[in-house]
This record gives structure tokens, sequence and C-alpha cells, in this order.
DNA sequence: CTGTATCCGAGCGGATACTG
DNA sequence: CAGTATCCGCTCGGATACAG
């Protein structure tokens, strides 16, 4: 994980900007794997959901995977978690303010998705 | 791989139009990995490169990622590849017309990641 | 309901040696 | 120069059982 683009200094001719590329791998990272952007896609449409709810929409995730998954996505600032101390217990999940600047950015990633129509 | 999104038919009140997310995976499964978004970061700068230069780019890739991810975008319609019948032989890479339509997306992608300064 | 603990198989990607 | 062949460790993610 976090991969690095190398500062490199080769001695290559029309040495590039490579540099300026860097920050997609800590994009890459925010949303990659199996269910990362599923989750974000559901948080962008309900504004609330609670655990329970996102592993029946996201059917096929195990309770491991989707706490898991929340936990990176909390702690990257893109969603917040919020516990309610009651008998049973009740988690509310929202999109923060930051998680929702990047609804455009993985909407022009599946307009271009889209346009890929390979035989995939 | 090919991460997929169930066409989900849960009885959950107000059911997410998720399936127009779809695409997405198609996109990540284009540009994911370790080593597609350099590869391609520099044809963007470069518009022909050798199969040594971009070894020699891509400080410590190894022989088999470099030709195994070449393939896999030459296959996927991103990048071709020309091979001159010399001795020794000489192999030139360049970006398709599609191929080029996924700059924009990348770097909206990269100014988002840049967004994060996050501690990671 | 909302998680954590454990185990495990599959696949990505690295290292090295070899070939046309 | 431009790859292929082999081997192998590591991480991702699935299955299941258990806990607060």
């Amino acid at each position: 994980m976090a991969y690095s683009v190398k500062t490199s200094s080769t001695n290559f001719q029309n040495k590039t900007h490579l540099k300026e590329f860097c920050s997609i791998f800590k994009a890459l990272d925010f949303i990659g794997g199996r269910w990362k952007v599923n989750i974000l896609a559901y948080l962008f449409e309900h504004d609330s959901l609670r655990f329970k709810e996102l592993k029946r929409l996201l059917e096929g995730i195990s309770e491991r995977m989707l706490s898991a998954k929340l936990k990176e996505l909390e702690s990257d600032g893109l969603i917040t978690k919020e516990t309610f101390p009651e008998v049973p217990p009740r988690v509310e999940y929202k999109l923060t303010e930051f998680g929702r600047t990047l609804r455009p950015v993985l909407e022009s990633l599946n307009e271009w998705g889209k346009a890929t129509n390979s035989s995939k």
C-alpha cells in the first residue's frame, strides 16, 4: 500500500514532471478496494445509514470487511460515525463535507468508465 | 478482479440508483495497481517511449511487471505497441486517442488527492 | 445490533535467471 | 534490447465463530 512516486532524477532527456501526479495514489488509496466506492455511493444517496442497513445494501459483504472499511473511511475523514447509547446499540454513518467533495470525482471516473464499453 | 455491483433489489426504503456507478469499477481496473498510472503519466509527457526507457523512468519496476502492465494497457486499448524489425529489437509505446481521454480524469483525481493532505 | 478474532485461499507484485 | 519463466512472500478479502 501507499504507492509512492519516486522523486526520480534520472538523466533522461525531457525530464518529466511526474511528481505532479503523486496525489493520485493518495486518492486511489481512499477509494481503492472492493467496497469503498459502493459504501460511498450509498451514502451519497441516503445521508445516514446504520451498520445493518449498509450490510444489507452491500449484498455479500462480510461484517469483518464492512467494519474495516468503515473504519478506514472514518479515519480518512470521509465519513463520520455516531454511536447512540441505546440497547440494542445504534450507530449511524454519514458523509462529511469533505466526503461529499468526492462525488463529482467519482462521477467523472464513472463517466469515463462508461466510455470504455470493452468486452471485459 | 472485476468488481461487480449487484443489481440489488432489496426492499430498502428509497431504493438507490447504485447501478449508475457500475462503470467506476471498469475505470478502476484500467488504472488500478502499482504501476499503470505512472506508465500513463510518462506517456502523457513523452508521446513515445521504448521498453528500456520506461524501465529507467519507472525506477524499481521489474521487467516482468513492466511487460505485464504494458500488455494490459495495450489490450485495454489505452496504448499501442509498435515493433521495429531491427537488431537489436526496438519497440515503441504510445498512447491511443482513447488513452489520452484518460488524462483529464486522472488530473481531477490528482487534484482531489492534493486536497486531502492527510498524514498518510 | 454492532462489531472483533481467527483462519485461510487467491492473486498481486518482487527477485532472479534465462531467451530470441 | 525486449522480453519470458519460476519461485515466493505478502496483503486483500471471504467464512465462520464469538463478544459487548
